[in-house]
RNA sequence: GUCCCCAUCGUCUAGCCCGGUCCAGGACAUCGGCCUUUCACGCCGACGACACCGGUUCAAAUCCGGUUGGGGACGCCA
């Protein structure tokens, strides 16, 4: 990721056929699973074009937009490894280049200064709505002529007639009549720009190519468009995609469980899991289910884009993981495990040790999080019976088994599955019994419970020497009950 | 209230643009079976949808209109 933040670019020429993306998110709260699927499409389409993807934080307004988010967002952004080219910019650094745009609307007639305060207003919307109409601002202040003063903002003097059409890359065309749309404020009282406003400048001079965002924004682009146009600026393309809603349909918020990127990585998801199932919510190639980055890169594509709003749930998400926790190398995983392993204060052990450990656990886990919860038994010396496994498997009719199975044991030399399999079928089929039943309470002994990877599995990573103390601690137990 | 968008299994979706090959395909979840030293993995199978009503047509999930439902926008928020 490239940091080179400055603000002057505004006068840069481009190459007319690169593309150019962005995403800016505004800091007033955490990367949530809808950003960061928009920040995903544009990123995707950036890199599968050869694009450019440019990281900007829209903190115009000033009350809400804090410091810990922007760090949050940047966090969740490296996470997810979404790298951009260019920012983050910020544009409160820039609030110059919105004046001299603004300026520029000014002097040809497209905006107006208006004195109508806001208390004023929000009267006259509530009116308008009680009465049934469309609570647009009236135009009090269009011909005033007003100069520029103390509480005065800026209006752009939206056309009256005539309709706008917005040509959409994922919905198509939609055409808005501007006699539906009232002239937006572009610069509040304090001299900053507002969000419509802000945009337009920023797109327009960044070189954006392609605004790919929220389909929330729908509305706000004729606005937009109008602006360009005042400005005499070419568009760049839209691309509005559906939202994300959580299961009850209404938009994704915090009472429909974990909706921040950063929560998903504490509950051990790794990032190309959630990538993969952010992205097939609302895009799809045919029935592929699982892409590799590379993949997503080369077969991204806007028009591939759903125009139906999309659910979050975990389920899908979890299969995901389950599946990169599979594919992914023991090595790869023990640098992801680490933390989380750290976190339950278990004793340090060597990293082939981990690697071993991990490669049983693969199959069988969906999060790293139970990964590491699983791992207790392997990390832990003096590990504790379950009371109801102890009570079923470690009978005293174990106790011969135990004994045998200990010293056959330690006659080995090498100390792996092939050589550790054939001890217990023998001792199976001398007693008569299936392997099972002399494996459960092996399986007690070793692990504390009865669930676990393949027990000659567990025994070579654990070593002959733990094996062995961990059954004549189980042979104890069984003596003195 | 006004404007805008959307509508295929419980969920994510393929198919829709260029009507017939779709009594609608895949995946997740669920259920059943197989495998098996436990739990998983894996494999096999089952369940399960074109929101509704009209129209166009020899033929509609696919085209058109309406209805209903859901969502969004209407801020000196973004």
């Amino acid at each position: 990721m490239t940091g080179r933040p400055h603000a002057g670019f505004h006068r840069r020429v481009f190459r007319m056929e690169q593309v150019i993306t962005r995403f800016p998110p505004s800091p007033t709260g955490a990367l949530h699973i809808g950003g960061a699927r928009t920040a995903l499409f544009n990123w995707l389409f950036a890199r599968s074009r050869g694009g450019k993807f440019i990281l900007r934080i829209e903190d115009t307004d000033i009350e809400r937009s804090t410091e810990e988010s922007v760090k949050a967002i940047i966090d969740a952004m490296e996470w997810l490894e979404l790298s951009w080219d260019e920012g983050p910019y910020f544009q409160t650094h820039r609030l110059a280049v919105y004046r001299e745009y603004a300026e520029k609307l000014l002097g040809s007639g497209h905006a107006y200064w208006c004195e109508c305060s806001g208390e004023e207003l929000e009267k006259r919307r509530n009116a308008a709505l009680a009465e049934g109409r469309k609570p647009k601002y009236d135009g009090t202040c269009r011909s005033k002529g007003l100069d520029r003063a103390p509480n005065r903002v800026l209006r752009f003097r939206t056309p009256q007639t005539g309709t706008t059409i917005l040509k959409d890359i994922i919905k198509g065309p939609i055409e808005f009549e501007n006699s539906e749309l009232d002239d937006l404020v572009i610069l509040k009282s304090d001299g900053v720009p507002t969000y419509n406003f802000a945009v337009v400048i920023d797109d327009l001079t960044m070189g954006i190519t392609h605004v790919i965002r929220g389909d929330d924004h729908v509305n706000n682009t004729p606005r937009q468009i109008l602006i360009y146009k005042a400005l005499g600026a070419k568009l760049p393309q839209f691309g509005h995609v559906p939202m994300i809603h959580g299961e009850d349909r209404s938009p994704l918020s915090k009472r429909h469980g974990a909706t921040s990127v950063m929560e998903y990585k504490r509950m051990g998801f790794i990032p190309e899991a959630l990538l993969n199932c952010l992205v097939r919510l609302g895009w799809s190639h045919g029935d592929q289910e699982i892409f590799s980055r590379q993949e997503l890169i080369e077969k991204f594509s806007l028009e591939t884009v759903g125009k139906s709003p999309s659910i979050f749930t975990m389920e899908k998400l979890l299969w995901l993981n389950a599946h990169y926790i599979k594919e992914n190398s023991p090595q790869e995983l023990t640098r992801l495990l680490k933390p989380f392993l750290a976190e339950r204060n278990y004793p340090e052990k060597p990293d082939h040790f981990l690697a071993a450990a991990i490669h049983t656990l693969q199959p069988r886990t969906h999060t790293l999080v139970e990964m590491a919860d699983a791992m207790r038994f392997y990390m832990v010396d003096g590990i504790e019976f379950e009371p109801e496994a102890a009570a079923k498997f470690l009978t005293a009719d174990m106790s011969g088994v135990f004994s045998g199975l200990i010293s056959e044991l330690s006659k080995l030399e090498t100390f792996d599955e092939a050589s550790l399999e054939p001890v217990f079928r023998n001792t199976a089929q001398d007693l008569k019994v299936k392997l099972g039943k002399i494996a459960q309470p092996v399986r007690v002994a070793l692990t504390g419970g009865t669930k676990s990877p393949g027990l000659f599995e567990i025994m070579e990573v654990l070593g002959k020497e733990a094996v062995i103390e961990r059954l004549q601690k189980g042979l104890k137990y069984i003596e003195t009950v």
